[in-house]
DNA sequence: TTGTACGCGTTATCAT
DNA sequence: ATGATAACGCGTACAA
């Protein structure tokens, strides 16, 4: 007997494989899924017919009628930052062995940002959503709750919602100490500003932890020392170029990121000031480029943090409601290299 | 009258809304979807029904009413260098702009290679996709058109398949005259192996251009200054090490992506060479560290390919047949710094 | 163990 | 202009 050929390309659906192997769709249905009811006999024809028509199941009719769409979604302000990169790649690794699709969502300014809980983070688009460096408003956890949508947060954080988060604090006690160590006592900070668009929480606990430190080492505050403004290179270095242009210009500033401490460096260059003769400089985070460029820095576990919060997330989705888990990230470090 | 409270928290349906408003589905759709055929105040009525029950439509199930997902998937070697991320912005950005959603897919292996293909790249998840530094086989191609799935292919190529590409060959030819124009004579090349896991082809257009130069200058080719290997930072630095440790060590070097500029940089500075009066290095790319690095280096409009990609698969997927949309891309050129 | 039939939430095609 | 209803493709009670 010859199957008709259809005149209109249409995908093979589970009906046709039901047809030509003889059984019903429900028959095949549990051979997708592994139902191990099914006889061997069976399993084996429908294998057979599936194989020959070369069909794959729609994950949009799957997604309808399982209610879950086998994704997860990103948001984060991707392209600001390299860390924000490099967690992702942590994410991307984990969503990938557990068989979920990767859905994104860049966000750089406020209506990027609205827009993004409004239209994406769609408890039908993705099956839960992972927030990267991006505070959330009692307001977004209340929607997000409110749609029964999974979230987790990394590297920012809000009392309803799971996190990863390192100890920012610490971190800038450690980069003080480190600097006080090489003598020191006149160190300034570069940051971001409290209050931007989006409030960047990690930079100013990573100045309280670097206040403190001075304080406990017997330095008094310098309050004019510290400068903060928008996150990135070229706003760092502007900040920097002012600070190292005074004439009792610190001996030695910590970046609140590396990403902010290659502006710093710029300034120096551009300053004419010898790194780390005049000047030393330590960033935060650990990026790639640091290695090559020098760049003594405190390292943060970026890529696992992002594997943690992926991992958090998908426990959360599986109805894992323990955050049991925690096992501990990797501890921060100074990473000693050419600019102190 | 009072509509009964459900028990089960559930989403609202279109069906409610229609309830709700005393109207059919069919005009709920209509609404939703701008139909001009409504009147303004059963509009009204629908719009309000909406407002009151909160209510957004499934994508899952517009997707299998509509067979489109609303969707672009991005299939690459993200997390291997700074210039797949950089095009990848170009991509988000257009896609935000159309509407569009963006599932990333990563490929590391030969075998997340297969997997991407064989399960991602499904007409179902993505209405269209684009491939970047990755080459297609004539198997995966012909897998794709079967599966009247658009691709677009950004810095490689295939017969089949629109893309978007610059003029490698040109650019190394660029590479070599700014280095010949320096009055080096003596060039060595570090760039990617051409018959590596994937297979990179920029790399050896721009080597092709660069030895044209060469010649075309009066340079007779050593083919014993050429290195390849694995693309990455590392791989590129231990070619470099090999390269400059010769007796007869090139005054100058080309690295075919400012990635592996790096590592040549990292190995001068090994073998304690000074760049760039014992070495100059030139890279390619120029990458957004490149300039902070004071790495001399070819630019390419990196972020812009990406935009011009999803322009082509948007083109594509809304049936524009026309690749007509062929505005110039930026020109390539020597951006001069402090290791030339 | 296997098959039938309905539900998932939307769009689109018909009548009216 | 509006409403009823059939797809869309899959999972799954329930019946057999």
């Amino acid at each position: 007997m010859e199957e008709a050929v259809s005149a209109v390309h249409r995908p093979p659906t589970i009906r046709d494989v039901a047809r030509h192997a003889g059984v019903s769709v429900a028959t095949v249905s549990r051979v997708l899924n592994d139902v191990p009811v099914v006889s061997d006999d069976m399993r084996d024809r429908v294998r057979e017919a599936i194989a020959s028509l070369g069909y794959r199941p729609s994950s949009a009719a799957r997604s309808l009628s399982l209610g879950r769409s086998q994704a997860i979604g990103v948001v984060a302000p991707f392209f600001t930052s390299p860390s924000v990169v490099e967690r992702l790649r942590g994410v991307a690794e984990r969503a990938r062995e557990c068989g979920y699709g990767l859905m994104l969502f860049d966000v750089e300014t406020a209506e990027q940002r609205a827009a993004a809980f409004a239209e994406f983070a769609r408890r039908d688009r993705v099956d839960g959503l992972l927030v990267i460096s991006l505070p959330l408003s009692d307001d977004d956890v209340e929607a997000l709750v409110h749609d029964r949508l999974p979230v987790v947060m990394v590297d920012c954080a809000h009392p309803r919602v799971p996190h990863v988060a390192i100890d920012d604090a610490g971190g800038g006690a450690l980069a003080a100490g480190h600097l006080i160590a090489r003598g020191h006592r006149r160190i300034g900070f570069v940051g971001d500003e409290p209050d931007g668009p989006f409030g960047f929480t990690s930079s100013e606990n990573r100045r309280r932890g670097f206040r403190r430190a001075l304080q406990r080492a017997g330095i008094r505050p310098a309050p004019d020392l510290e400068r903060c403004g928008a996150h990135g290179r070229a706003p760092a270095r502007a900040l920097a170029e002012a600070l190292l242009h005074r004439r009792d210009r610190p001996t030695a500033v910590f970046a609140a990121s590396d990403t902010q401490a290659i502006g710093v460096l710029e300034a120096a260059r551009a300053l004419g000031l010898r790194v780390p003769d005049d000047v030393a400089v330590i960033g935060f985070d650990d990026i790639e480029i640091a290695e090559p460029l020098g760049l003594s820095t405190v390292r943060q576990p970026l890529r696992q943090s992002g594997a943690r919060g992926a991992d958090l997330l998908l426990g959360a989705i599986a109805g894992a409601g323990a955050r049991a888990g925690d096992a501990a990230l990797a501890p921060l470090e100074v990473v000693a290299r050419r600019t102190t």
